[in-house]
DNA sequence: CGCGGCCTGGGGTGAATCACCCATGCCAGG
DNA sequence: CCTGGCATGGGTGATTCACCCCAGGCCGCG
């Protein structure tokens, strides 16, 4: 099976260097060049290919909106981003916007048609130091603090805390650490005022925020 | 510049096999072999390698523990999972535990080298597969919901529920849709009700899951 | 045309919460 | 030794919540 594929950048000399690039390659057919957002989208409609090899950097519309577009369409067609941004921003757009692939423009030929092949064949691929950036963001994001300072909370507080975030009322924590509702109510006095917070649907955003219990 | 590596797999001749496949490579030296997981963290000690490979199943301890323990005591040592699993469960763990690399052993062997040079050099190599696990845990894990059904609430109870999540009071909500407090309250009865919850705190979280409102 | 669903309001009740006030021990650090 | 932070309590009053009751108006659907 030849993957046909369409070329998106908007530098002429650019497209020539990959089209030699990716016509030398067995079983890939450039079955089209964009130069412009508007181009690209059009071709993609009349020309049905497998994969779009696409720039950032257009001059009437971004990569990125235009990947959108092309996703939001025909989610079949698999998009790798080819671009010289190697930053955080523009990396997890393009995978918002539903990349398969990711390459910057510095690396090696037999990266981007590594990429290519992958993509084609409905997986996804990302260049290392991406992969890293995505990989430091999942585990950031999946637990991000617990070992945090949480501002200055005493363990005492951060316990109360703890039930707070789970919705527990004071009673229940109450029981639950076998001291007086009382004293809960004024943990939480404490608590709200340390972390500036005026409610306990606050407290449990902040809780979530804080890695502290799961939503 | 050589890579020092060390072999972690219980399987003496898999170790064999690929001991073969490395050492035909240059800038590659293994420094030792581990068949459990207590070996390989007294060698991580005394060898002190560049990388480990590491094999999750291990006869005493799991290699998802091996590679958390690892990467605690000797941050800067790398390790690359070379597994048969290739399922979301064991990926996800070994991310969180601190891996830079994974490879299914089905991969082929030129990207397993690939895998450990990427790691070495302090970038992440991920399988193609499970790049796209990634990218999808991305893509949803940042914004799941919003268009979903919300289990049959009514255009005018979804609205309260988002003033309900940012954690307004029955009054401000009241305010805000310019209606009476009391038709808020009775329509935050019906979502609760709807949506079997059973307080405010709750509602937070139910909204933070299916993406209504941000942490 | 009636039925049901939705949105709109009102009343009531008991419990919980909120936002203040107060005090007592305990223990560490200046 | 004594000041300050921490954890522990009590009290009070206003407010809010959670859960019941009720009903009228509107709109679509059979």
């Amino acid at each position: 099976m030849t993957i046909r594929l369409l070329l998106v950048d908007d530098h002429a000399v650019v497209r020539s260097g990959l089209r030699m690039l990716l016509e030398s390659e067995p079983n890939l057919e450039i079955v089209g060049e964009a130069g412009a957002a508007q181009d690209a989208l059009r071709l993609v409609e009349l020309l049905q290919p497998d994969l779009v090899l696409m720039d950032i950097g257009l001059p009437d519309a971004s990569g990125i909106d235009t990947t959108l577009a092309i996703k939001q369409r025909w989610p079949a067609v698999a998009v790798v981003a080819l671009t010289i941004h190697e930053d955080e921003e523009y990396f997890f757009r393009m995978l918002h916007a539903g990349a398969s692939g990711y390459v910057p423009k510095r690396a090696a030929p037999e990266e981007l048609l590594t990429a290519v092949r992958t993509a084609a064949a409905g997986e996804v691929y990302l260049y290392p130091s991406l992969a890293k950036l995505l990989v430091q963001d999942f585990v950031a994001g999946a637990r991000p603090a617990q070992a945090e300072a949480l501002s200055g909370l005493t363990e005492r507080e951060q316990e109360v805390l703890a039930y707070l975030a789970e919705g527990s009322s004071n009673l229940e924590i109450a029981e639950a650490l076998t001291i007086s509702p009382k004293t809960v109510a004024r943990h939480r006095e404490n608590i709200m005022a340390k972390l500036n917070l005026h409610s306990r649907t606050d407290l449990v955003k902040y809780a979530i925020r804080k890695g502290i219990i799961q939503p």
